[in-house]
DNA sequence: AGTACACTTGAACGAACCCTCATATGATTA
DNA sequence: TAATCATATGAGGGTTCGTTCAAGTGTACT
């Protein structure tokens, strides 16, 4: 079964009848809602959006939202997080390519950073809470 | 090795000194940035977070934010994903759970919509995407 | 140069995920 | 009441994830 034949019958239901054009009609409306999911960077929001939903780098980026545009350095998150150095480097260098973090050297400390869209996402977070 | 004698180099390389109570103080900083972190709830956000960030789910939440605030029903979604309905119904479960869209039963229908939390993130992931 | 330190990176493995197929449910229609 | 339809739910299996362990950088100190 096609799933436009579905459609078809939906359409029927909510209008009393739907012809082929009619059909169309409804289709390429949708197709239209589908576009302005593309012009949303679906690949990049999605990257973003799976790094953060992860306990471990969830918190690591609270932290450094926290820390109000301060930077933090590894060995201050390693304390409150209870996994190995390595895991935290490995969901920084995550945090890193979806764009969440910065990171600089300072010696041979290196040096995190939220990111502007980090703090833009938690701040919508927070604000959306209640609603 | 505990992992706060690194910390109390750092301190030290930072501050020229780091006696034990310099590095009491600094954990009980970095525990505090902690607390905000509890305070946001941690569960409910990465449930969300981890449900946007697949390609259905986040398909699917595009659209019903695209429909600018209108249902849609299952029958419509369907045409412009590619995967079985089943996938979608189980994308939609989870959605649901996850505070992001609403069920609503209609005859044999069941129309979803975007939740505002829904709508306020996504709308935070577009205003950031040039930060 | 050599050692210690602060991470980082790669491999590996169990756990979690996301899909499909099969089956169930609840509403509508014949 | 039986059949059909729209969707939900459960089981299954291949794939991806998240962590740890082991080994690799690059920096600083001796």
């Amino acid at each position: 079964m096609s799933s436009t034949e579905r459609l078809q019958r939906y359409v029927a239901d909510e209008c009393g009848s739907c012809t082929d054009e009619d059909l169309a009609d409804r289709l390429a409306e949708l197709e239209e809602l589908n576009e302005s999911v593309g012009g949303s960077d679906l690949e990049t929001d999605i990257e973003l959006l799976s790094a953060l939903g992860n306990e471990t780098r969830y918190k690591i980026v609270r932290m450094l939202h926290a820390a109000d545009d301060e930077e933090l350095c590894v060995c201050e998150l390693s304390p409150l997080l209870d996994v190995s150095d390595s895991a935290i480097s490995h969901a920084l260098s995550q945090l890193t390519d979806a764009g969440l973090v910065t990171r600089r050297k300072e010696g041979k400390w290196r040096m995190y950073r939220a990111t502007p869209r980090a703090n833009a996402v938690l701040v919508a977070l927070d604000g959306s809470r209640s609603l």
